[in-house]
Order: C-alpha cells, then structure tokens, then sequence
DNA sequence: ATGGTCGCGCAGCGA
C-alpha cells in the first residue's frame, strides 16, 4: 500500500497539480491538509475521476483536512473522537483505509512561544495523542499522517540555531511528539532515512526552496506493526517546484500490505 | 543587514 500526505495550502490553487501529481506518484491513500475548503466546496468528482473515494471536513478560508482511497475508505470520524465541539475546526479526520486506521492532521501552527496560540498547539497534541489512544491500538495498524508544525530533531531545521528556542523546534513541541512516540507511534521517514536537510516544507519567500532553507514538519507517525511493513519513504522535492507549487512537499510511503 | 511570498478576498491577517 502506497500511502501520502500532502499540505496543499489550497485545494482549489493546487487541484490540478494533485491530480498531475496523483498520476505519476499513484497513491493508495492521500491525505490532504489546508485544503481551505468547505466540504460542499470540495472537488469529489475530480478524485472520483481518478477512482477514489474521497472523506473531507472542512470550514472553508483556512485549515481543511481530507482522506483520498482507493482501496476502501469506512468509518469516516471529523475531529477529536466524542467532541463535537472541537470537531468544527478542520484539522483532524480519520477513516480506515485497508485495514488501516488513517488520520489526516494539520497541526495549530503556534505562532510564537509562550503565545496563547502555542499553548493551544500544545493541547491541541495531547488531544490528538489521546485521541489516538481512544481510537486504536498501538498493536494494530495505525498511521497519523500530516502537517505537525513541529520539526523532530536538528536534523529536521535547515539552521542548527533555529533548533533553539523558536516554535516547531521548541522542548515542549518535541515532548509532545515524543508523548506519541511512546504510546508507539514510529516516525515513518526516519525508519528509512538518518540524513540532514531532507525538508517537506520550505517558505515562499526570499527564495528558501532553491536555498535549502525548509524544515521537516510533514511527518508519517505509524504503529510499529506497520513500520516493520514500510518499504520506502520519499518527499518529492520535484512536487514544490515550477508553476503555483505548495509551499510543502507531498511525502510518499509504501507499505509491505 | 534587511526583507522577501503566498492565499483569501478586497484589508490585512495568517502562515
């Protein structure tokens, strides 16, 4: 199973590029992020086309998440299980894809330290964690794929002195991915790759792409039983490049199911 | 050294 995530920034700029993109990658699965799209909004028919089944939640403007299958899509759940309030905001939807149980996760950004915004990005992952916890088993198969605004070690930040201090690379943004990383999540990409620099996300400005100036914020978090399945792990740099790219990279994963 | 670009939507905010 060839499992991906892409932050689209905008379904409606980037469609034609995903579905340029969905022709040569051939994903079983796509989890979108930021797709700024309500779900009556959403272009169904365009994935339908393709022949996937498709789950969005949505609220138009900002965020937006979806879940894009061709190998089965049930049991489709918005937000953070048994809380409908937090399930208005549209950053969390999961649904079971072959066995596998998916979420599609786009991170509060933060903004700054200490700022109110970062205490809720922090909340914001211990929900998510127990979320998680409430809904499957770190024993089974379990993928959370997405933007996580957080960027796991030095090895993810494009300056060693950006590691220090600032928001996605701050102690208490790691303790909480480490939280999930001992429930039992395993950070899919560096199961395969120990390098530097190797980065999914990049600012539009100042020319930072073509100066290697990005961070790794993409992750594939996934149970053990299925990185002990994982085959190959890629961010496809050429996906960010030419005309109206995302300012993230789609990454791609495939599976031994 | 500083500021730089997008998307949304029509001003300025969020990233």
């Amino acid at each position: 199973m060839r499992l991906a995530t892409w932050n689209v920034n905008s379904l409606k700029v980037r469609l034609a590029r995903v579905e340029e993109w969905i022709g040569y990658a051939q994903p079983d699965v796509l989890c979108l992020q930021e797709t700024k799209l309500a779900d009556a909004a959403f272009p169904t028919m365009a994935f339908q086309a393709l022949g996937y089944e498709v789950a969005c939640h949505g609220e138009g403007r900002w965020n937006g998440v979806a879940i894009a299958s061709r190998v089965g899509l049930e049991d489709a759940e918005a937000g953070f299980h048994g809380d409908a309030a937090a399930a208005t905001e549209g950053r969390l939807l999961s649904a079971t894809c072959a066995g596998v149980r998916v979420s599609s996760v786009y991170v509060p950004n933060g903004r700054s330290v200490g700022s109110e915004h970062f205490e809720a990005k922090l909340e914001w992952l211990r929900l998510l964690r127990a979320h998680v916890a409430a809904t499957s088993d770190p024993e089974g198969l379990v993928a959370v794929c997405g933007d996580f605004n957080v960027a796991p070690d030095h090895r993810d930040v494009w300056d060693a002195s950006r590691a220090h201090g600032g928001t996605h690379v701050s102690g208490a943004e790691r303790a909480a991915l480490d939280e999930m990383v001992a429930w039992g999540l395993v950070d899919a990409f560096r199961q395969q790759h120990s390098g530097d620099r190797l980065f999914s996300w990049w600012d539009y400005r100042a020319g930072d792409f073509h100066k290697h100036k990005g961070m790794r914020i993409d992750l594939a978090m996934v149970s053990r039983p299925l990185a002990d399945r994982l085959t190959f792990a890629l961010i496809d740099r050429q996906a960010r490049k030419g005309k109206l790219p995302s300012d993230h990279a789609p990454l791609l994963f495939d599976f031994d199911l």
